[in-house]
DNA sequence: CTTATCTGTAACATTTATAATAACAGTAAG
DNA sequence: CTTACTGTTATTATAAATGTTACAGATAAG
C-alpha cells in the first residue's frame, strides 16, 4: 500500500544517538557511519530538524550537530510530521477525474481522504513515543539477547 | 515514511465497482479501464481476492468477475490484511547489527517494532471503513461538486 | 591570514521498486 | 473449433529512492 519514507527512520535514530551520546554532540560522519548511510544524506534530514530547533548545529572546525531538546518530551509524531507527513500514500492514484463514472472520477479523492485518516490514527500512537522511550526500547532488546 | 502500496487502492476500487454495478460482475478489462491500469494488473490483484473470497471468478467466455461478500460487512482492514500488510515499513533500515554499539545494532529490530504498532493503529481505522462506505463517500464528494 | 574541518545544498549517477506490457497455457460458452 | 475469458510468468519501461561528488560558506586554531 504505502510506505514510509525512510527519513523518518534517519531522523529518530539521528535524535536518539545524539540524546545516548553523553556530550549529545556528533558530526554528520559520526552519525551516517552509526545510520549506515552517507554524510550528505544525513545533513539534509538534519538541516530539517534544525529549522524546528531540536538540533542546533555549528558550522567549521569543532562544528557538528547537538541536541537542542529534550529528548523526553519530543515525540515520533512530531519528528514525523517535519520529515515524512503524507508519505504513507500512494503516488500511483485510479481512476480518471475525466470519466464519466461516479467511481472512476472520484475515487481518487476519496482514497485520499481514506490515506489521510490513516495517517492521523497512526500519529495518535507516534504521538505517544517518546525519544528517549525509542532509548528503552534499544536497551530492553539488547538485554534480551545472549 | 512508508508507502503503502497500491495493490490496496486497486483491490478497494475493484469491489466498489463491482458492488456499485447492478449485476455485480466486470471483466479485468472493465475494471483496468476504470481503474486506469492493465487488465493483468488486475487480474492479479483480483485472483488474490478471490483467495479469500471475496470475488468469484468465471474462465472462458462469458466470464469475469463477481462480487461474492456482502459490501456492508466486508472492511478495508480485511483488505489490506490480503494485499498489503507490512508495507507502511520502509525497505531500508538503519544502522548495522554486526557494530558494537547499542543504537546501531538495535535500532532496526526497534523501529520494525515501532511500525509495525503504527501499522495496528491504522487497521483500527481500516476496520470501521466498510466497501459500501467508500461508495457512500464517492456519492458524497459528487454531490459536492458544482 | 591561512589552513583544516565542518555544514548546507545542489547536481548527478546508480540502484531498486513499481508499473506496463506481452505472451501463452488453460477453461468454458456458443 | 473458434472466440472470449482468467491465471500466471517473464520482460521491459519508468519512476523513485539512495548514494556520491562537488563546492560555496562558516569557524576554529595555529
Amino acid at each position: 500500500m504505502i510506505r514510509v519514507n525512510s527519513e523518518f527512520t534517519i531522523a529518530v535514530h539521528s535524535l536518539v544517538l545524539l540524546a545516548y551520546r553523553p556530550d549529545r554532540t556528533a558530526t554528520s560522519e559520526m552519525i551516517a557511519a552509526n545510520v549506515c548511510t552517507h554524510p550528505a544524506r544525513v545533513r539534509k534530514v538534519l538541516s530539517c530538524l534544525k529549522k524546528t530547533g531540536y538540533v542546533a548545529t555549528r558550522e567549521g572546525s569543532g562544528g557538528g550537530y547537538t541536541l537542542a531538546c529534550d529528548p523526553q518530551e519530543v515525540t515520533l509524531a512530531e519528528v514525523y510530521r517535519v520529515t515524512s507527513i503524507g508519505s504513507i500514500k500512494p503516488s500511483w492514484c485510479s481512476g480518471d477525474e475525466d470519466e464519466d463514472c461516479l467511481v472512476a472520477c472520484n475515487m481518487a479523492e476519496v482514497m485520499d481522504g481514506i490515506f489521510s485518516e490513516a495517517e492521523n490514527r497512526m500519529l495518535t500512537f507516534l504521538e505517544q513515543v517518546k525519544v528517549t522511550d525509542v532509548l528503552d526500547r534499544l536497551r530492553l532488546v539488547h538485554a534480551a539477547k545472549p
